[in-house]
Parts: C-alpha cells; sequence; structure tokens
DNA sequence: TTTGCTTTATGATTTGAGTCATAAATGTGA
DNA sequence: TCACATTTATGACTCAAATCATAAAGCAAA
C-alpha cells in the first residue's frame, strides 16, 4: 500500500466501479497501477470450457495487477470487480517516475510482491499434490492470516463462499461443500448456519 | 541477476555443492542472499505421502529463496542441488544494506519476482483448471521463453525429464509420457531418440 | 410478497488421471 | 564389461473427484 498522498502528486485518478465490472482483461496491456480504497476486486482466468479460476482477491488498501505493468506483457487473468469499488489509478509512466523517485517505496513493492509469490507457492504445491480437505483448509488459514476476516467468539468468520473456495482452490463448488462438512466432523471448523468459522 | 563484483563489495562468499545436497529446507529462516555462478537448483515441496512438487528450476545467474528473505517468514520450499553447483551467497543483513544503498537494484528486483509470480500466475491456471496435455505444452512453452534451451533443426530440445515435467507441473511420469505420446501425434512437438522437441 | 437469482446441499453416476505391475533402453560408475 | 540406477514405455485396474440431477434455503429487488 503506498500512501494516497503520494500517488494523487504523481497523477492519481480515482474511478468507481459496480459490481462485476470489468476493470482490465487478460491479454490486455497494463497501462495504470491500482490501489483499492474501497470495495473487493477478484483477479480470475477462465479456462475453454468457462470454468473460473481465481487467482487473488484484494480489498481495501491493496494493489493488484502490477507484474505484468513492471513486464511490459500482457496481463495473464482479468480484474473483475466483486463488491463496489473506488479505486486510485495511476498511469504507467508517471507510476514509474515514482517509483524511481522514491527509493523506500520500491522495497515496499518488493515486500507486497514476495508476499504474493509466497502464496502462489504455497497453494501451488497443495493443488498440486494434496487431497481437497487439506487444500481448503490450507487456503482458509491463508485467507485468515491475510484477510481481516472478523473473529468472534466462534474463531474466524471465513467471509467466501463455497464457490468462491472453490474457485481458489481449484475444486468443484459440491467437492468444496462435502470437504468442509468432512472438516466440521473432524473439528477442524464450525458451520454455522452455513457460515464457516475457524 | 546482479553484479558480481557488487555483491563481492557486500561480503559475497562463494560455496560449492554437489548434485543432490541441500542448500536450505523447508521450514527454515533464510538467512541468505544465492545467486547461482554455474549448475543447476530446484525448490521443491514434498507432501504427506513423499510426492514431490517442483516450484521451480534455477540456472546460472539467476537467484532463489528471495521473498521469505524480505519477509522474515520460513522458506516453503527447500532448495536441492540438480547439477554441481557453485553458489554466492551474501548474509541477509549486508543483502538488505545493499538494497538501501544501491537503489537501481531494488527495481531488478522487482522485475524478477514479477516474472516469477507471471510464472506461477500462469501454472496455477493451468494446474487447476487444464487436462494434462495443455498442462504440459504451457509448461514446456514457459520452459522454451525462460530458459535457454538449445534450437536446432529439430526445434528446441527441452531438457527436461519425463519426471520433471510431472513434478513441475502436478502430473504423474505416466500420464506425461502419454501426454507427451499424443502431443506428438498432434503435431504439437517431436520425440527424437526420447528427447522431446518443439 | 412474489419472482428470480445465488448459495448450500445431497445422492447417483461417470470418467480420467492415478496406481500398479512389468519391462526395455539408456546411462553411470565400479 | 558388468552391475545397478534412471528414464521411458505400456497395459490393466482403481478410485476419488467431477459431473449430473435435483431441491431447499436464503437474499435481493421489483
Amino acid at each position: 500500500m503506498i500512501a494516497i498522498e503520494l500517488l494523487e502528486k504523481y497523477g492519481a485518478i480515482q474511478k468507481n466501479f459496480t459490481k462485476t465490472a470489468v476493470i482490465f482483461k487478460e491479454g490486455k496491456l497494463p497501462a495504470y497501477y491500482f490501489q483499492i480504497l474501497s470495495g473487493e476486486v477478484k483477479m480470475n482466468n477462465y479456462n475453454d470450457d468457462g470454468r473460473e479460476f481465481i487467482q487473488g482477491i484484494f480489498y481495501k488498501n491493496q494493489s493488484f495487477g502490477e507484474p505484468p505493468l513492471f513486464l511490459n506483457q500482457n496481463y495473464p487473468a482479468s480484474a473483475v470487480v466483486v463488491e463496489d469499488a473506488e479505486i486510485l489509478c495511476v498511469p504507467k509512466e508517471s507510476f514509474m517516475k515514482l517509483l524511481n523517485e522514491n527509493p523506500a517505496i520500491s522495497i515496499k513493492i518488493i515486500e507486497n510482491l514476495a508476499q504474493r509469490l509466497y502464496y502462489k507457492s504455497v497453494m501451488a504445491a497443495e493443488i498440486s499434490t494434496h487431497e481437497p480437505e487439506h487444500r481448503v483448509l490450507r487456503l482458509i488459514d491463508y485467507a485468515i492470516a491475510n484477510f481481516n476476516f472478523k473473529k468472534d467468539s466462534n474463531g474466524y468468520l471465513i467471509n467466501f463462499t463455497r464457490q468462491q473456495i472453490g474457485d481458489l482452490s481449484g475444486l468443484r463448488v459440491e467437492t468444496v461443500i462435502r470437504a468442509i462438512k468432512s472438516l466440521e466432523k473432524k473439528g477442524e471448523l464450525k458451520i454455522i448456519n452455513r457460515k464457516v468459522y475457524r
């Protein structure tokens, strides 16, 4: 997260998007640095038969879509608004200027990218070698550690739908539902009127 | 890749490792920045029943294992020598000093991490939503674009064993062998005395 | 409050990658 | 050159997750 004043100094403009709006499309060239002021954004892919994979979900104060920006490559995934969002957009050229003139920001960016790589590494190993229950549990634990899920007397409320968990972990909804039920039986998590707690 | 002279200025020492040596273990805290002078290194995980997943393979002039270094987190995977390797190691503290005193290097690091995130994004989507042939082909194409595989009249020689392709794409050897055979039939690649060309 | 959409849920069936067994070709080191 | 490990290869069988079908609960908006 970069200070809003700094972004504004480099020509950031605010854009507002409503639910389901597409911020950018897979395959397009990046033109902006994006930082979320409010709302929720996901990055996703679709395979040939329309099956979705969610690369990540991003919230207030988080940025997204930087890697292709730094590499001058096409976006490997699309960005879609999940909850109405206000987003600061800094044009590529001025963002690069910002970086060059503010070395401390580079370190922030490095930490941010490192964090996301870490997540991808863990999930890659999960997805390719572990069974569904393990995958679901790991995803939930990662989400607790990284998103600000609310904690109450039942534990952390996992603010994902079963479908989202599936799309993040490469499983089908039904499989996620069954995995969650089974994990509940094993005492790994709780289901209280359809909401998942851990 | 950071200039060797610069690394030496910040106290880099060279260590030599032989095939199968473990440079660091999953779960340990990072203490060094590593850059390869010669040889080949893989980063990998094992799941509970001993199945391997290869996070990435690294060659001359490449660095590896930085994300946890920047985050003060445990390594999410181990680093194992694939071909005898000479490696420059810079102690964490002096590497951080190097970064602070050389802002241009930060940009390099950012580009490097961005590149790896890009790969992980593509492979994550592949692994979780595509069939084996697609996964194998994408991995091969990525490898051609990023490693210096040799090109001759038959095309690029894919310098991976079937097992390595499997461990990188989350498939079993037999499945990879069958996928490659089928891709050959479809004309997507060639097999010339057991070697894969594309 | 009615209508329609999303989310959770469950059972039956299918299927494709994993598993197992086996072997030949190749490479490596003693 | 011999012994052993690695890599590629193929066929038969298994099984777990995907698929398909269906439905009820919840929610959102008209």
